[in-house]
DNA sequence: AAATTTAGTAAGGTAGCTTGACTATATGGC
DNA sequence: GCCATATAGTCAAGCTACCTTACTAAATTT
């Protein structure tokens, strides 16, 4: 049985730590009424502007895809009703997509499974130390952000 | 271009910082002479003991997986020549996944290439910080962790 | 020694991307 | 105003990293 200890350098911690928010999210939302809940279609969601919406192209880039890749998964959304594409009045080649209601409704469960999440790790570890985990990821993230061309 | 400002809680920073660190990781790999390195590949050399080998079954255990998905990348890695597969003396059934000499080698590069970014981590954003940010996400992945059956 | 569990394999499917090739609209230089 | 080029999006095909279902063979339990 002897499964080796996992390593402990910083590196591991960020990964791991992220991939258990992650996981955490992503049960309790589709505990929350969202069984067909991913993680991709959720950093899609979260890119579309809640008012105005978004083009295609600035959400492939955003999210450091391609715009085909946008592209599919929008069509799983459309389909699912979360999101519809309208044609852009300033740019006859593009299209803006925006959320339905059903996709506003979907954000604003996301966003309270969020909070509910951080404060069930807040009564663990504590207020404080959440916000200075908070401070010193924001300092780390932009130490390895790469060079925005 | 418009594009809207990311968020800012605590779960994306997680997801965030991770992201930034195994990306940064995979590139420093593939430029230090493993061009077909990638996470999954990685994740399970990481989960082989050096010394003894490791069962097929533990290794799925240890990462979450199917013995089947594990099996698919232990071919691909015997087949590019970094691990093997030998008959286990104790069980019949079973085979020990052991290191080649060169996945002794992979694994040497990559433990100093995660000090390297280590190293250059802390120079930006000071030894102290890091050491800080690695207790509290200690903290943090054990309030997450699941309650291991 | 029969029934069950466990280690691993085989075959096929799916999600979430990619690259390459294409169409339609927009724009900047002449 | 027209042409060359860039840009927004689509279509098709392929890949990686998984999964499920179904199986074989060896070990363990009863």
């Amino acid at each position: 049985m002897t499964i080796p200890t996992p390593p402990d350098h910083i590196g591991w911690l960020l990964v791991r730590a992220g991939q258990l928010w992650r996981d955490r999210f992503v049960a309790a939302m589709q505990a929350a009424g969202y069984p067909d809940f991913t993680l991709s279609r959720a950093n899609l969601l979260g890119s579309v502007d809640r008012y105005h919406g978004t083009r295609m192209v600035n959400i492939a880039a955003r999210l450091g895809m391609t715009k085909q890749a946008v592209g599919q998964i929008v069509d799983d959304l459309a389909a699912a009703g979360y999101l519809a594409r309208e044609a852009d009045a300033e740019d006859g080649r593009a299209k803006r997509i925006v959320y339905t209601e059903r996709g506003l409704a979907f954000l604003r469960t996301a966003d309270r499974v969020k909070s509910e999440i951080e404060v069930e790790l807040a009564e663990k570890v504590g207020e404080k130390t959440v916000g200075e985990l908070s401070d010193l990821l924001r300092d780390a993230a932009s130490a390895m952000e790469p060079p925005s061309s």
